[in-house]
Parts: C-alpha cells; sequence; structure tokens
DNA sequence: ACGTGTTTGAAATGTACGTTTGAATTAAAT
DNA sequence: ATTTAATTCAAACGTACATTTCAAACACGT
C-alpha cells in the first residue's frame, strides 16, 4: 500500500480546500505549501504560477465532468420525445455525484471552487470556464428550450443564470447554511440532500409562467428619479 | 449650490464603487482614497480601519432598506387574511429601488455589496447583518410560512436561502450578465427590469412542490462510496 | 557506481498592504 | 487676535505576499 502522494498531489489537495473555505485571493502559496508539507517554492516549479494552480485544481474535476455532463446530454437530445425539465435537470445529480470519486468531499469542494470562480477573480475563471466548455453548455440550453418550448430566448437566458446563481451561491455558503440547519431542524444536509432539495426549487423556478406585460407596467411607475 | 463634498463622503462613494465592483478584499485603501482623491491616512481617522468603513458603507444603505423593509412587513401581517407569496415578495421592490436615493445606482451597488458580503469577508459581515436586522427577517419568514402553509420549516429555511444566493450572485455579476443580454438580445436590462424579472422566477421557486420521499429515496443509492 | 536530469530546500527579492506617526494646515471658539 | 481643537498631509513602519535564485538532495537509466 503505497500512502506515499505525490508533491503535486499534495499541493493540489491542500489548494482545493483552502481554496473552497477562503477564496482564491484569500488564499496565500504559504498557507497551501504548509498544509501540504511541501516546500513553498514547489508550487511554482509544479505548476508556474497561483494563477495556473487554480486552473489545474479545478481542471482536476471539470475533466471528469463535463465529458459525463456531455454525453448525459447527447443521450437526452437524441430522445424521440423532447424531455421534460426535471429529467434535463436530473441529468446533472450522478456527475456531479460522481466526483466524490475523485476526491472524498469532491462534489461540495468542486461547487464551492466553481462559486468562488465566479466571484472571487474577476472575469478571469469564468473566460476559462466558457472558452473550454461552452459547446457542452450549449447543449443544455437547447434541452432547456425544448422543455420549456414557450419560454423566450431572452427569459430563458435569465432563468438559467439566476439558476447558475441559486447553485453556486448555494454551495459556496454550504458550510454556514449546514451548520444552522442542522442546529435548527437537525436534518441531514449533506451535499447529495442539497443538491435533490435544490431540483424542485429550481424546476419550478425555470418554468414559472411569464408575467404579462400589462401587470409588468403595472409596477412600473415607481420612482420618479433615475433610469439608466 | 455647495459642491463640496465631505471626505468622508467622497471616501464612501469611492469604496462602494470599488467594493462592488472588485470586493472588499480585493480594493485597497490606497486605491480607495486615490479615486477620492483624499489621503490615505483620512480613512483610519474617520473611519478607524478598513473593516469600519466597510460596515459603514453598508449602513448607509442598510439604515434606509430596513426600517422601510420592517414597515412592510408589519403591514402585511397586520392584513386579516394571510398575503400570497408574490405579495409578499413584491414587497421588496420598492425599498430596495429606493435606494437609488441614497445614490445613483444605489440599488445595484447595494446589493452587490450584500453579495461580496456574503462570500468575501468570512462570517464576520454575516455576523453583523444578523446581529442588526435578524428581527425584521423573521418578520419576512413568518409572511413566507403563512403564505406557503403547506411548506416545511425545514424546507422553508434552505428555500429562502437558495433564494438570497439567487439574488446577490445576480447582482453580484450583473455587469457582465447586463452586457451579455443585450449584446444577445438587446432588451433593456436596468436594474428595475431585473428585479422584475426575478419575482415570478422567485415566486414560482419557493412555492415549489415537495417531492415525496419516495422519488427522493429512487435516486438515493447513487454511489457505494462516501457518505459524510 | 556513476552521471544526468528532476525535484526539493532555505534564503532573498521586490512589491503591496493596513496602519501609525507627528508635523503642518485649517476651522472653530473664546 | 489668540488659543484650541479638528483635519490633512507626507513619510515611515512592520507584515505578508508571489515569485526567483541557486545549491543541495534525490531518482534512476546505464
Amino acid at each position: 500500500m503505497s500512502n506515499k502522494l505525490s508533491t503535486q498531489h499534495k499541493i493540489l489537495d491542500a489548494a482545493q480546500s483552502l481554496f473552497a473555505e477562503t477564496g482564491y485571493n484569500g488564499t496565500s502559496l504559504r498557507q497551501i505549501t504548509s498544509q501540504a508539507e511541501v516546500n513553498l517554492a514547489s508550487v511554482n516549479y509544479h505548476f508556474g504560477s497561483k494563477k495556473e494552480l487554480i486552473q489545474a485544481v479545478l481542471q482536476r474535476y471539470l475533466l471528469v465532468l463535463m465529458p459525463r455532463l456531455d454525453q448525459e446530454f447527447n443521450r437526452l437530445l437524441a430522445a424521440q420525445q423532447p424531455n421534460s425539465l426535471n429529467q434535463v435537470l436530473s441529468v446533472f445529480v450522478r456527475p456531479l455525484l460522481e466526483l466524490n470519486k475523485v476526491h472524498p468531499h469532491g462534489t461540495r469542494i468542486f461547487l464551492q471552487l466553481l462559486g468562488r470562480g465566479y466571484t472571487d477573480v474577476q472575469g478571469h475563471l469564468r473566460w476559462f470556464f466558457n472558452h473550454h466548455y461552452g459547446r457542452v453548455l450549449d447543449k443544455l440550453v437547447l434541452l432547456v428550450q425544448q422543455a420549456c418550448p414557450e419560454l423566450p430566448a431572452g427569459e430563458l437566458f435569465w432563468r438559467l443564470h439566476f439558476s447558475l446563481g441559486t447553485v453556486v451561491f448555494t454551495m459556496a455558503s454550504s458550510e454556514a447554511l449546514a451548520e444552522i440547519a442542522e442546529a435548527d431542524f437537525n436534518e441531514n444536509v449533506d451535499i447529495e440532500g442539497v443538491i435533490l432539495r435544490l431540483l424542485p426549487y429550481l424546476s419550478a423556478a425555470i418554468a414559472a409562467p411569464i408575467p404579462l406585460v400589462s401587470q409588468l407596467s403595472q409596477t412600473a411607475p415607481l420612482l420618479a428619479s433615475e433610469g439608466r
């Protein structure tokens, strides 16, 4: 049994935990290398820079997750009849939970890292993400469009981003939320439970009825000042 | 006409923009004071520390917003028949948009600051928020409970936090989203438009049907490994 | 066993940060 | 007008950061 881990592996393991807990900017290479019990310089030796280390930490999960998602999307797209929104969203559950094979608590850590990526490093990680995996996510948009044909494209854009926010924020603050939930309702609040709670929430949200324009304008003349 | 602004005011104005754009940790006092065209030391002179400056920036909006929300909550609580979820959520629109009186783009900036507060400074701002305004938010929980009496308390807890995530994430990345939306669908994407789009989304999400336990356990034996 | 290429180690570099200091300046009060 | 308090200013302090350097230790094919 070789419990001897490579330096790179030790760095990645320490980095992902610290990044998930305190963010990318909030974590120093000194914290990472001291928790990994390796020399400070080895990060720059093995990964080049902190920025590239962040990408490497994310890639360890993305390289497993995205092909799995792509495969699921293709399966749904090949179906004869259009899929329901619930079917489309459920497709995320298995691939996400299988990230626990990459690392214990891999699912939670990856989703936290994803959340950090959208708020911490301005734009940089968003670009990295869209550039590498934009094709896959286009298939998701198509599937949701097929599931909700009555939804205008503009509305769908916003609701998918609302949903991304829901997931990402929930995971980024999942530690705190789990503590509160456990104290106040003593329920099981592992990552799987949260994901399964999210599904009906998101499903109903994305398929919400579109308010009529007349109902919108009813609340329109709200303020005399300030139109962008 | 006295267009001479006090040093404190200039600092607050510069700080809120920078905090909203690049986060609390991501903004240095040197950036703030140089944009405000004041001396570096004046932040510590007028506010004591960076941490207290962050609180002061938030308080400028919270002291306007929270009493307004409290008043609206009390109005709804005094109603004879229980209010619909839509009525409860709509109550946020006016008070939030009135923050534009505190400062141009005040609504957007405040919501961005709120989002940053939940991800940037670990726990500290969350405590500050709950400690000062927990009483007010309890009324919101009560109102939602009255609007959705079939929803268990534990489920409601999670869904309200999901919703907070939706709002906060959307606002934190509203600049980028607005750019994309404008380019791809050329729609009006001011802050009021986003808020009005959020209402039906959140309303449907919070009131989503609760999945049966049998349906949950159907997807339960997903992985052999790893239960938290 | 040797020599080569890879990896680690301790130390130093330069930059940026929040905060403090004490003198200079301005405003207010008597 | 003179004293007193409040504010601004330039400079410095100590700390922490990412990155670089270069010698030492190691791995390993020959």
